[in-house]
DNA sequence: TGTGCAGTTGCAACTGCTTACAGGAGCAAG
DNA sequence: CTTGCTCCTGTAAGCAGTTGCAACTGCACA
């Protein structure tokens, strides 16, 4: 059995249910691979399930999210995105020019959660972080920029 | 000159204008020392500037970010908070059952931003970062709470 | 002084997320 | 089978953030 069926099992074992609504949500989202947004899980259900409503994607996202089995992350873009997570944590890595995306691996964050461990005493929950930059693509073309517009701000 | 007011003029030669409105947001958000949200900043400036709208503020708080002068930050209240940073980029560190918050060092990300530097090529853009995690008082109770309920549940 | 231009403001409208509430569905006890 | 309870769903409404647009302001230049 998968582990997102054991959690699921468990779930229901402890007087949570396993509706289809939920269960359909959760195949999705595991079978997409990458992030999605409301939206997008409401568009591939669409056919399956034409009654689905946004609400209903929403708090079964947040019960997922609670679940452990979903993260949901703010990359910058226009609205939320939800990702399945199963037993590899990771992070993102996201190009603030460009948009481009990598994968960083969780251990990434060891040393932070020892600190704020060791410190602070606390127990982190850094399950699913973004952090931003340049590109080295985006930082050449910046350089090249510069040198045509000497004026060029560094303000909207 | 403040380095605040220094950037400013650095801005007002490039062509953006020191209107009273975006000085006054500026200094609410300086005099504040702590995170603002947007309707906190309009109830400041009630008084002095009544015609001020969200729009505007929202606009400034962003002109005043891509300036380097106030971080956005998502600590996980129901909106958005701004704050001034000067010239001491720092992190939060926010407990998520209670709300107590840590201010962390900016060192704390060095390690971070140097792998994301060497492995990558990106150069890194993480100002402000909210790492979160259960408290040490919370953890205790907690912890006393399963004793007492031991199918208490992990979701809602 | 008059004209043009770019930046800024406030109103209005829109979007996406979130919550409130009433109805429906499944399960357990009687 | 009936009753009662809890969970879940969908409709509707609310909220903060965001964008479009017309009017305004200050500066540069003729």
């Amino acid at each position: 059995m998968s582990h997102h069926m054991k959690v699921a099992r468990q779930l229901q074992e402890q007087g949570y249910r396993l509706t289809p609504q939920r269960l359909a949500i959760l195949e999705v989202i595991k079978g997409a691979g990458c992030h999605m947004s409301i939206q997008d899980i409401l568009d591939k259900l669409a056919d399956s399930y034409p009654t689905l409503s946004v609400p209903t994607v929403y708090r079964n996202l947040q019960w997922l999210k609670a679940a452990g089995l979903v993260a949901e992350t703010d990359l910058g873009g226009e609205c939320h995105e939800y990702e399945y997570i199963g037993e590899e944590p990771h992070h993102h890595l996201v190009c603030l020019e460009c948009g481009e995306r990598h994968t960083l691996p969780d251990s990434l964050l060891d040393p932070v959660r020892e600190y704020l461990r060791e410190t602070y005493g606390y127990l982190p929950r850094a399950e699913h972080f973004a952090f931003f930059g340049i590109c080295p693509a985006c930082q050449e073309h910046a350089h090249a920029e510069h040198s045509h517009d000497e004026h060029h701000a560094d303000a909207p």
